[in-house]
RNA sequence: GCCGAAAUAGCUCAAUUGGUAGAGCAACUGACUUGUAAUCAGUAGGUUACGGGUUCAAGUCCUGUUUUCGGCACCA
């Protein structure tokens, strides 16, 4: 999809679009008053105050019809420019304008505004000469948006919509919504029965069904191999811990509201966990370290707890029970460098051996003058971010920079993604802590006996387990690669009376290789069982009749594909073992 | 959590202004014995998310709750 707001020409366009919004709300709302109206990657959107008025859905169509009347006006789009105190006073009625105007630039003494026939609005330009030229746009949806971002503030309600200078890109950016529905996990963990969630075991806790358990099965190996293969050592601990766990490690004081409440058992308080560090802190604890072991790499595919708001909840990928590919290192400070760059380099590694090229370096950094939420050590953060930056830049790696996003012990480095719908959300992360081995007082003995503190680097590769299946779903729009698919070859008899021992046959041999197999011995039509295979994407179909019966050979079709081709059984098996242990991707 | 919308059979959807809840697919039974995306016939399937109210009469109107969806806010 076209990125607008980085496209000079519709860049224009969409905001000339949300000033004909503007305008034509104004006409249907005249008590209507409005923030801003920016252009975003695929389009527009206007905030407004309609005061008691509220805009519905179905409003939508009469305010795109009012557009088009404005637009038809064809009004000349001028820009007049005004002082700072004429436009105080021009707007004086106006308090998100007198806001707007008031925080603008000290030195910043001219103000544009933009008049269209019977509307102006405060703005910085540029538009296009007229709005004859707004014709191809669309309004696409409406909800709440607090006023400057805020959840203090005020709800004011935002329009979103998309404006092209031809009717067909607008069609087209309207046909890839609806494609984007369609490879929606949630879609596809309905049709392909992966997922399914229930209300009697509650909100934000999906349940694995067999499809599902065996994608999750498979990522786990394959996750567990590689880090086995880095020196990480597995460990299983409890998803609970009491309260004083969390006041220990601080989490308490920073996430209460976030976790599950807390229930008492016997003179004990409990909480479900929402995270890992505290249990594998511990483990650390458990021995004497000498600084010759270090780094410590603990990993655990551990199921944490966290309430999360009830609106942000979605499928697997925004989760309240969600299990974290999870692992905490403990390394020397002369070692962070290094072994945060094999981590940045697992990373990359595992991307590569999906396929994925479209995601994104953001390196959260802390905010200076935020001294509540994060400790006060210039020297730890600086250190810490030059470390991550270095690290970053010895790759190559494209990222941005985000300040006061850092996590409240340290800088970290996250992957972020772009779900079929919705805002990105982070898969990989990778952080540094310089506070909870302080806080659990943990040590390791250097080469002059003396106790020195470790460091620890928290990492996910995948994340979680649940999101990370969200977004391969998205990606491969359910057609998962062979290694990774529930059922990896479905075996169709064309007659079930004459062709069925065979297939048995073949279904055993692939049974034996421990290939995900299937046979369909359902009394239907070849044809039936084909159009079952390939809804629910099945990597390999098998036909076996006569031909195949006669010549030890099978036939077979990819999912997506029409035409069969007709190899010996022993080859078959070869290609399809071959295919899973590289885990090779679809073409 | 906030602003909106929605919830009808396992799934996808119908049901005029309030007037007997239907269809296709799936399931089951039987017939058909099939060479690459839906063979035919029959059977069964519902406290219309849940609770309360208005009404002679509620899937439909009002109200509370839950869940889902679109955004906002949040995301260790």
């Amino acid at each position: 999809m076209i990125n607008i707001k980085e496209n000079e020409e519709l860049n224009k366009l969409n905001h000339s679009c949300a000033h004909l919004l503007a305008q034509a709300v104004k006409h249907l709302y005249p008590d209507a008053k409005f923030w801003v109206g920016p252009v975003i990657e695929d389009g527009f959107y206007y905030d407004i105050d309609l005061g008691d008025n509220v805009i519905k859905e179905e409003d939508l169509e009469r305010i795109e019809r009012e557009m088009k009347k404005c637009s038809k006006d064809a009004k000349n789009i001028i820009r007049h420019e005004i002082s700072k105190s004429d436009a105080l006073s021009m707007f004086k009625d106006d308090p998100y304008k007198i806001d707007l105007i008031s925080r603008m630039d000290e030195n910043e003494n001219v103000i544009s505004c933009y008049t269209q026939g019977d509307f102006t609005d405060l703005c910085r330009g540029p538009h296009v000469e007229n709005t004859k030229l707004l014709k191809n746009f669309k309004l696409l949806k409406v909800s709440g948006a607090y006023w400057k971002g805020d959840s203090k503030n005020k709800m004011l309600q935002r329009i979103y919509g998309v404006c092209y200078d031809n009717p067909e890109d607008l069609e087209a950016h309207l046909k890839e919504i609806e494609e984007a529905k369609a490879r929606d996990h949630r879609k596809i963990g309905k049709d392909l029965s992966i997922f399914m969630v229930h209300d009697l075991v509650g909100k934000g806790m999906p349940l694995w069904l067999p499809n599902g358990a065996i994608i999750r099965k498979q990522l786990e190996n394959y996750i567990y191999d590689k880090e086995r293969k880095m020196g990480y050592l597995h460990v299983y601990t409890p998803c609970v811990g009491t309260v004083d766990l969390y006041k220990t490690s601080g989490h308490w004081d920073h996430y209460k509201e976030n976790m599950f409440p807390s229930m008492k058992v016997d003179e004990e308080e409990f909480v479900l966990r929402p995270m890992n560090c505290p249990h594998h802190m511990l483990i650390y604890a458990n021995e004497l370290h000498s600084y010759r072991e270090l780094p410590i790499r603990i990993g655990e595919f551990a199921a944490d707890f966290r309430y999360e708001a009830s609106g942000a909840v979605k499928g697997l990928e925004r989760v309240r029970c969600m299990c974290q590919n999870d692992a905490h290192l403990f390394v020397r400070p002369d070692q962070i460098g290094e072994e945060f760059k094999k981590v940045v380099g697992l990373i990359l590694d595992v991307y590569k051996d999906f396929g994925l090229n479209d995601y994104k370096f953001r390196l959260s950094l802390r905010d200076k003058n935020d001294k509540e939420k994060y400790f006060d050590d210039d020297e730890m953060w600086n250190t810490a971010e030059n470390k991550l930056r270095e690290v970053l830049d010895e790759y190559g790696c494209d990222y941005v920079e985000a300040e006061g996003e850092a996590a409240f012990y340290g800088p970290k480095l996250d992957v972020e993604v772009k779900p079929a719908v919705g805002p990105e959300v982070t898969l990989s992360t990778c952080q540094l802590d310089f506070l909870l081995p302080r806080r659990f007082d943990l040590s390791y003995i250097d080469s002059n006996g003396e106790k020195q503190t470790p460091v620890v680097i928290h990492r996910a590769i995948f994340g979680t387990f649940d999101r990370f299946t969200a977004f391969i779903l998205e990606e491969t729009k359910g057609a998962l690669p062979l290694w990774l698919s529930p059922v990896q070859v479905n075996v169709i008899p064309v007659n079930n009376e004459y062709h069925m021992e065979y297939a048995k046959e073949i279904y055993e041999k692939l049974l034996k290789e421990d290939v995900r197999v299937k046979l369909d011995s359902r009394d239907e039509k070849l044809s039936y069982k084909m159009r079952e295979s390939q809804t629910m994407k099945i990597p390999y179909t098998l036909i076996l009749g006569d031909k195949e019966k006669e010549s030890n050979t099978v036939s077979f079709r990819l999912f997506g594909e029409k035409e069969t081709t007709t190899i010996p059984v022993d080859e078959f098996i070869n290609r399809i073992n071959k295919e899973i242990k590289n885990r090779e991707l679809n073409k």
